[in-house]
DNA sequence: TAATTCAATCGTAATATTGCAATAAACCAA
DNA sequence: TTGGTTTATTGCAATATTACGATTGAATTA
């Protein structure tokens, strides 16, 4: 139905899921590798770079604002996106331990 | 449009986001920890597990399985669904890439 | 004040995703 | 072969996502 019953799943499961959501379009992790590389990114820049519309890629900033992975702070007429480190390190962390959750088994398969 | 334009973005950008895609559904996320925790699953149990219908864990299973992260190997009756050893390692090498690339800048927000 | 600039929002269209009932397909056992 | 068990597929309905043009809002500059 387009709808996820996320009332049966737990909390972490449900969070990590919308995270991954985030990230989970190629705009999107530009918009990222961007603001990484350029260490703070105005969004005019990224309207130049990727080869969107400036009312999609606002969008995308917004998505990732919703999931707290940036913040963007008003630098008078332009908008200063950043990395929020916080969720960042928390976000690198889960996943790390989700990863490593896995060992490769000796047996089946 | 409800359609992604992957043909101005990289090759890497698109497998990363496909890749995530997979992962980004609380169903999905619980699928993998089953799997990792059972070391070796079929799909029945799942249903058990999971409080979604036959149809949609075989739906699920099969994102999973086209994004390279699961296989199926079919044991008589039932299907043992396992990790993609190889997919799972170069995905957690290139998240870790991914996260690590930033650090926190000292100037700026 | 008026013009300009940058980003957010609105409205809309096209497409994708999620979920399930019903059904089909594959396999084993008797 | 017939029946039982397990997973896949099909066909929907409801909702979500992606993208962009047009417009609005806020702040700067002339």
């Amino acid at each position: 139905m387009g709808v996820t019953k996320t009332a049966i799943f737990t909390d972490e499961q449900n969070r990590l899921a919308i995270q991954l959501k985030a990230l989970a379009h190629p705009a999107r992790i530009a918009i990222l590798q961007q603001i990484i590389s350029a260490n703070a990114c105005i969004c005019g820049d990224l309207v130049d770079e990727l080869g969107l519309a400036q009312a999609t890629i606002s969008q995308h900033l917004k998505e990732l604002k919703n999931a707290g992975i940036i913040q963007g702070t008003i630098e008078g007429v332009t908008v200063c996106y950043c990395i929020e480190p916080t969720a960042w390190k928390l976000l690198q962390d889960n996943l790390a331990a989700f990863f490593g959750s896995y060992h490769l088994p000796d047996g089946c398969c």
